[in-house]
DNA sequence: ATGACTCTTACGTAGCGTTATGGTTT
DNA sequence: GAAACCATAACGCTACGTAAGAGTCA
């Protein structure tokens, strides 16, 4: 029995167009009748297309498919087969834990978006940090460009961390700083060691709060003035600076908007 | 302060060409200067890449992310993050599948290659499965090239079956017939329904083997005999047609070579 | 003769990397 | 003046899909 190429493709369930592609890949060599130049598959060649797929839905590309069928043997099958499973493991893990960091993230901003503009006072959550922008100014170090480069890549682990000294604030200034934070959890997942210019953050007493700023606006001297009023009519003294998280940035009534989870340190009395 | 895009892209580690590219997709508009034509980045021009890349890392496609930065609300953030965190979970969820899978074939093949050859006798695992194929010749019945197709998107869960009746072998004829089988857990994960041409196989009492053939041999009427012969020498009656898998294809001495798991029933004394 | 098929060639996709060529900054 | 930088443009990659234009089969 000889095929046509769009019988094979009936057959098989995939387009003519993706059977030349893989012949032309070296996995498939039906005959070509001269006279029309029209490609004939037999048994054979259907079998070797079907155990492409097979590869394929392995995970495989098909440059490795088109090795299996030029030369892999038994053992370089096991082989590949073991380094797929670490592979996918590999994958799998790191989609548990993207998954986790989504989900967590999804209720943060949930909860968030019910509480813009209220205070109360709770504990922060333990993180290490690391200072790279005071007011609009990159610190230009190599060491630190260095450190913003992998602490990117672990975002969303990491978030974009911003402190303001009361001092700052006091003075009615806009003073403050940004870099980024990592959960102590994440820290030490990634296997970060706690020297500068990376920095600890106990979990203290604070005023905790939801800011949102419009347009390039950003948390500012009105923010800290605000929470520590709170802490003021609350009975507690700021011990620190505030600081906190870039929340998320979207787009509202045309203009971007940050969302910003902001601490401050009160005595525990 | 303003950057230019040497400088931008060393804080953020990613290269000149791929702020230009997102650029051209819409996350940031640096200021040009008309006379150079360079690029001039601001401290917030950088925040909208920090941004672009923070979006980027939860999976989001480029055009989603520019998308955010252009009408994304933060309720509509809050969906996109949902789907997401579903899209991961069914993603994870296949994986898994796929990872179980490979460490048995893993195991299935490692044993095989120590056993070619050499036969015993033990219960089949319970599976449904279908022909399509008899001796060369595909059955081109609409309903049948359907369900190959979805059959053939099952592997590698799903598996190349074959069959030969024991007459054939008796006749020294090489009358077989190819199809697709599919283990039980498989079959109820996908919900498929036992219904011609569908047919389920029990499980029964069979000799096993596993045999290899080079070239575009095949499971023969010769391997059918020496499974009998083992059958006999055993003292039990074979008591229906011999069946099995493809276990594998793969190159050996430049030739392919088809290595295959088969069993053939036989009374239960 | 018609419609369904097949052929080759080339271009499109996402998310960039690479290379070429030429101008600019320091 | 040399090295490092910037610009635009075009092409590369995977694993295909799509479309054009011409020839072929039942």
């Amino acid at each position: 029995m000889r095929y046509k190429i769009g019988e094979v493709a009936r057959i098989l369930g995939i387009s003519p167009d993706l059977i030349r592609y893989y012949e032309e890949k070296g996995v498939v060599s039906p005959t070509k009748d001269p006279y029309n130049n029209y490609r004939y598959y037999d048994t054979w060649d259907i079998n070797y297309l079907i155990d492409c797929l097979w590869y394929k839905n392995f995970g495989f590309g098909i440059d490795q498919v088109a090795h299996m069928f030029s030369e892999c043997t038994l053992d370089a099958l096991l082989e590949k087969l073991g380094e797929k499973s670490g592979e996918i493991k590999a994958s799998i893990r790191r989609q548990e834990m993207l998954l986790g960091r989504i989900n967590k993230y999804f209720e943060r901003l949930s909860a968030m978006k019910e509480n813009i503009g209220k205070c109360d006072i709770r504990r922060n959550a333990e993180f290490v940090y690391y200072i790279n922008r005071k007011n609009a100014e990159y610190d230009n170090r190599a060491e630190l460009q260095e450190l913003s480069r992998s602490w990117l890549k672990y975002m969303p682990f990491s978030r974009r961390f911003f402190e303001m000294p009361r001092r700052a604030a006091q003075d009615g200034g806009d003073s403050y700083s940004w870099g980024f934070s990592l959960g102590m959890q994440y820290a030490e997942e990634f296997g970060i060691e706690v020297a500068p210019p990376i920095a600890h953050m106990p979990p203290r007493i604070c005023v905790h709060s939801f800011f949102k700023s419009e347009g390039k606006g950003k948390f500012s001297a009105r923010h800290v003035d605000f929470m520590a009023e709170y802490a003021d009519k609350n009975g507690r003294a700021v011990s620190g600076s505030a600081f906190g998280n870039l929340a998320c940035s979207v787009i509202e009534d045309g203009k971007v908007t940050g969302y910003f989870e902001a601490w401050m340190p009160v005595d525990n009395r």
